[in-house]
RNA sequence: GCGCCUGUAGCUCAGCUGGAUAGAGCAUCAGACUACGAAUCUGAGGGCCGUAGGUUCGAAUCCUACCAGGCGCACCA
């Protein structure tokens, strides 16, 4: 809609220029948006303000002046207005809103999908957290923006790819081996000091149980330094098992699993390295290898190779970001907790060194979860094993209302999760709001058709009689739905999509306590039965791409 | 000290990338089921948009300086 009406003032504002009304100007900056007041027209363009600069002409002169010439061949519009410093005010038919009725349920659960992505590859990167421990509800809110973004890229039309980065060749890996190997000999009856950067959750024990319950005692007697690197293996793997199967009660899958260890294969860091050398964007001091990033814009230059000849992090993830845009992604979209914002400079110029945009790689960053437990902050930390974690929430709250939560917010704000209020499950919690008004309306299909109400042809209905306000106000915003997916994914901003499902529940609730669906006239059942079932199928879209349920009964 | 994020109703937060009279939920108060589901709805009160300047037709939104909170500032990851 919005791009129609776009449309049709571009076309007129070259007529004016063509017969001379108006100076050549540039239509790119104009906007088309939703009033506030309904009084102001259904869109609302300010043409003529930003032109006025241009043309050097009063405002509401202009406005009128464009008013005079527009043209609309297809017959959308119902009249137009100037209002207030000089906005040109646009009323849309009737029957246009209605079609988007048709539209809604000829498409079912394609209403809503836009091309705007073109098929670009897009790689979203996410969770990533170390397999050290189990996942904790700090990384529960970026494992959903990820997951609701990349279902939000797919239905804008970007061929999309999810990926859980493996940090599994640095120094905490082999931290988690120390630690169930002192847990292992603990359970075998040594009296263990537990070093200050072991780890100390339980899960530990349990593992350090389970090599004992198949191996028995046999590692006392071996080579300490490979029983550490042979635990840490072991550990690793059943820790990363763990997390895949919480992420995945959690709703989220990733395509591809990423180990660091593979970026070492065939000396691939050393070589990228070494090129990069070559270029100039790396520099030797005193045995360490630093990397130029401050001729990018960062504070200072970063150290790729320590003194002592090992790699750096940094060194890996240059490799890694090559290593992906070698896969043929176009962007590169990395979701971090806000804590590691302090590393995007180096990570920009690094991938500006290799020849790529700075806008090829964008970087979300989710804030940090403040835990609190009936409004008292909760520490928590993976090493003393003082976590609340994901498989918890998960068992007390549920998927739905869990993920609901984190999408309530924007991701950069900073949130606070408390226990007593999530657990709770009452209906202080938003996300039963919109499931109702989607069980509501099923309840009502399902009443019709005990009643001998057959779900109408929504061809045949005659939408004029869906005259009531509210009934407007839902149609033009089922209407809206596609913008606001445009927006969300042009502004990889996922919340936007929880406020819209909010408020057309909220209207749609309202509406329903105010009129009776089912009543004696048929034309109106008819009419009406096709409305909600139109909502229906906008909730139900909406919450699939931030996979929550969309139940038939509560 | 430097950098990033945040500051909007008593509380938790939106505000569509600069638009018209700044909005929700919770909480408080007053109401609505012999009506398709009351996990709902109707109404009321509640605001110097952190402060002070600036930019322009127009600022919660952009710029500058302060103030407050959070987070970073490793040859850790």
């Amino acid at each position: 809609m919005k791009k129609k009406l776009f449309d049709i003032i571009s076309f007129a504002v070259t007529a004016c220029t063509e017969k001379g009304l108006l100076p050549a100007v540039d239509v790119s900056r104009i906007e088309i948006e939703v009033p506030a007041n309904p009084e102001h027209g259904d869109y609302a363009s300010n043409v003529a303000m930003i032109l006025a600069s241009q043309a050097k002409q009063n405002p509401r002169k202009i406005a009128q002046t464009i008013q005079e010439n527009l043209s609309d061949p297809a017959g959308i519009i119902e009249k137009t207005q100037i209002a207030g410093p000089g906005f040109l005010n646009f009323f849309i038919k009737d029957e246009v809103w209605k079609q988007v009725l048709q539209n809604i349920l000829d498409q079912q659960d394609r209403y809503g999908v836009l091309d705007i992505g073109g098929g670009k590859k897009v790689q979203v990167e996410f969770v990533s957290a170390n397999p050290t421990g189990p996942l904790h509800i700090g990384h529960a809110r970026g494992a959903v923006v990820g997951d609701v973004l990349v279902n939000l890229l797919q239905t804008a039309g970007y061929s999309v790819s999810k990926e859980y980065y493996i940090n599994d060749a640095g120094n905490q890996m082999n931290n988690l081996g120390k630690s169930v190997w002192y847990r292992y000999r603990e359970a075998l009856g040594e009296t263990i000091e537990f070093p200050e950067n072991c780890y100390r959750g339980d899960y530990i024990k349990d593992i350090s149980a389970g090599i004992i319950k198949t191996d028995g005692n046999k590692y006392l007697a071996a080579n300490e330094d490979e029983t550490i690197s042979y635990f840490n293996g072991v550990a690793g793997g059943l820790i990363l098992e763990e997390i895949k199967q919480d992420l995945k009660d959690f709703g989220v899958v990733f395509d591809q699993y990423f180990s660091e260890k593979e970026l070492y294969k065939e000396n691939g860091v050393a070589d990228l390295l070494a090129s990069l050398q070559k270029q100039g964007f790396i520099y030797s001091d005193e045995g360490t290898l630093w990397f130029k990033t401050t001729s990018y814009g960062d504070e200072k230059d970063r150290v790729v190779i320590r003194k002592n000849g090992d790699p750096t992090y940094f060194a890996a993830d240059i490799a890694y970001h090559r290593n992906k845009f070698s896969r043929g992604f176009d962007i590169l979209i990395d979701i971090w907790g806000a804590d590691h914002h302090g590393y995007m400079p180096r990570l920009w110029a690094a991938i500006q060194a290799l020849g790529h945009k700075k806008e090829d790689l964008k970087i979300i960053l989710v804030q940090l979860v403040n835990l609190l437990r009936a409004g008292e902050p909760v520490a928590m930390s993976t090493r003393s094993g003082e976590f609340v974690t994901l498989r918890e929430v998960l068992d007390e709250v549920g998927k739905d209302a869990a993920r609901y939560n984190f999408l309530m917010r924007r991701s950069d704000s900073h949130l606070d999760f408390d226990l007593d209020v999530a657990k709770k499950q009452s209906n202080e919690n938003p996300v039963y709001y919109v499931q109702y008004a989607h069980a509501r309306i099923s309840s009502i299909i399902r009443m019709a058709q005990e009643r001998g109400v057959a779900m109408p042809a929504h061809q045949k209905i005659d939408a004029a009689l869906l005259a009531e306000p509210e009934e407007k106000t839902l149609i033009k915003m089922m209407a809206r739905y596609p913008e606001i997916l445009e927006g969300a994914a042009k502004s990889l901003e996922v919340h936007r999509i929880t406020f819209y499902l909010n408020e057309l529940a909220g209207v749609f609730h309202s509406y329903y306590n105010k009129n009776k669906v089912i009543t004696d006239n048929n034309d109106l059942t008819a009419a009406r039965l096709v409305l909600i079932d139109a909502i229906r199928v906008v909730l139900a879209n909406a919450l699939k791409i931030l996979g929550v349920s969309a139940p038939e009964k509560m």
